[in-house]
DNA sequence: CCAGACGTTGTT
DNA sequence: GTCTGG
DNA sequence: CCAGACGTTGTT
DNA sequence: GTCTGG
């Protein structure tokens, strides 16, 4: 449940993490919160049927998932986190856990740990052996009602898993570089076919640093 | 059948 | 849109 | 996560 | 301080 994370790899650099033909410049973002734009990679045309270009491509959606359903009369959600447990059965991540699953770079994701009082340090996590690397997210488009169409997305989250429990509640689905074509292929692999990628990594997996 | 709900995490 | 509760 | 508002009434 | 909206 990173309510915040960071990018703060070079563009040629995610590009290369991601097989992605070509990239914008982006500047260093060392803190990416909700509703901001963030980046995301998404199948090509193979793996999803309104994809535009043959391999998977970057683009820039608001970090906070509108389901496409909502009126504009309500309050906008702020779903920027979608739990993995059941997001494949829940109507407002349904839709894009089947056709528009993602994929969001990051460098590191921060959290609060310690105990359950939640009010413990904020905590940097990143990870040694991937200086970028990967979160499991889904994908919304959202029509405004004076008929502009936005982009949205939700990050993935699992439960820590029994050693960490007392460190954090729960941290992002975060994928592997073997398993990136598996989930981003829409057409070919249904949720119940992804559905083994939701573990977290080990919160020892993780360098943990005290943040700000 | 219709009406109403449908979401996250959290103390920078 | 789609599911649940009444 | 941060930024910004923070009023009125009401009585199963 | 605490809630809401983004």
């Amino acid at each position: 449940m990173p309510g915040r994370f960071a990018l703060t790899a070079a563009p040629e650099s995610v590009a290369r993490c991601f097989g992605l033909a070509a990239i914008d410049d982006f500047p260093p973002r060392p803190a990416i919160l909700p509703t901001q734009p963030i980046m995301v990679v998404l199948g090509g045309r193979a793996e999803r049927a309104e994809a535009f270009a043959d391999g998977p491509a970057a683009q820039l959606v608001r970090w906070g998932l509108i389901p496409g359903w909502f009126k504009a009369t309500d309050r906008l959600p702020a779903m920027f986190n979608a739990p993995a447990e059941t997001a494949a059965g829940n109507p407002a991540f349904r839709g894009a856990m089947r056709h528009r699953r993602c994929l969001v770079p990051a460098t590191a994701f921060y959290r609060r740990t310690g105990g359950r009082s939640r009010t413990g340090p904020l905590s940097r996590f990143s990870i040694e052996d991937m200086p970028v690397f990967a979160m499991a997210g889904l994908m919304e488009p959202y029509m405004a009602p004076d008929g502009s169409e936005i982009d949205t997305a939700a990050i993935l989250t699992v439960p820590a898993r029994a050693p960490d429990a007392g460190l954090v509640d729960r941290l992002p689905v975060i994928l592997r570089p073997e398993d990136f074509g598996r989930w981003l292929d829409c057409r070919h692999r249904e949720p119940g076919d992804v559905a083994d990628l939701f573990r977290p990594f080990c919160a020892a997996d993780f360098s943990v640093e005290t943040a700000g």
